[in-house]
DNA sequence: TACCAATGTTAACACTGTAAACATATTTGA
DNA sequence: TCAAATATGTTTACAGTGTTAACATTGGTA
């Protein structure tokens, strides 16, 4: 296709793309259509030949990032196929590291989650939804593995992630500091739980 | 003061509460100065009379909100200072189902930390700012009263808060379904990290 | 090649945040 | 007591926004 071109090319794409980083710049209050439109050379009313509206934008841009945090987990996943309680850590530190690296999309996972209905990216290649579904299996894993009663699953896996995204959500908004070693909390905490379950 | 007057009596409070309340009805999207001056009944630049602008009145939303929170918090605490251990995990109790209870307010808080910046009330009678400051008072107690180790007191807390908070977003954002005993839960997971301590 | 759907532009509208100039009430102090 | 100062409200104006409708251009396809 053209450089100096009237039909754009891919333009549902770059709006998404130029749309979060236009979100990391200026906040969601600051966000407009209109600015996203010319940051990709585009009349103001191009974004409604690929979006409803602008909420809609937001919502692509939510499946975007949360594509891609499903596959930094899934990832992780892979990695530890054969060890069930490094696989459960290694994840729980995942978790936390991505969101403490790119603290803007915490919000929109966690705003669009909200504000938002949620909206499951078709493209995903991922039988899992979402994030929690991925950490729950491999909880469950590991729960297996330390042969865990199953009538206490549901409350073990849920002290588990409540435990990883709140953590993860006093690291994100500095209800405490992001000092060095944050990744060591995540590490003990998680392990203190499964050892616990262990010792029993 | 009359009732057809030129002065509203208590704009700036006014303000505050009908702002919560099309907060409450529309959302942050289509929340609006205009709106909520109108539903004042009031021009739609009397406000700023007593905000600087919009993000000044959603910061005095917030501070509003927390004020009342931390009251909530507040009042547990005093009705438990014989008994740590029951305190804290009232505490625990207290914090996720005001949330559950008042989803809107998590959204405010929560969104209010991160937009803006985090502004402190001054009309507060509270010496602690905000309610992870209480539950961490709190926890401190019932952890001396378990007599554990002080090196690890930082760890513990954070623990702690971290399952509360984290499930309380379970809840708010239904990643886990909110039955009918979802306090049960706060009381189990707490009363387990705590029986854990009292064990070793 | 001629049409058509897809994708872009331009123009228009009502609504928004904000500022400035103006109006009225309340408080203050000689 | 009553004018002046201050606090609080209104009106007017403006640039930016989301959204729609009418129009223009392109690329693919029958």
């Amino acid at each position: 296709m053209n450089e100096n071109q009237y039909h754009h090319g891919d333009l549902k794409k770059e709006l998404i793309v130029q749309g979060i980083k236009l979100m990391n710049d200026v906040g969601l209050e600051k966000f407009s259509l209109r600015k996203v439109a010319t940051m990709c050379g585009v009349s103001h009313a191009a974004p409604y030949k690929h979006f409803e509206n602008k909420q809609t934008l937001i919502q692509a841009m939510n499946v975007y990032i949360n594509d891609s945090f499903v596959n930094t987990m899934k990832q992780v996943v892979e990695s530890y196929v054969d060890d069930p309680l490094t696989q459960i850590i290694e994840l729980g530190k995942t978790y936390v590291s991505f969101m403490v690296e790119n603290p803007d999309y915490f919000h929109y996972l966690f705003i669009g989650n909200f504000r938002f209905e949620i909206q499951i990216s078709e493209s995903s290649v991922c039988e899992c939804e979402n994030s929690y579904d991925i950490f729950r299996e491999s909880a469950v894993a590991a729960l297996m593995y330390l042969n865990r009663p199953k009538e206490e699953f549901t409350e073990d896996i849920i002290a588990m992630w409540a435990m990883v995204h709140g953590l993860t959500t006093m690291l994100v908004t500095q209800t405490i500091k992001k000092e060095d070693g944050y990744l060591n909390l995540v590490d003990s905490i998680l392990r203190t739980k499964l050892s616990f379950f262990n010792v029993i």
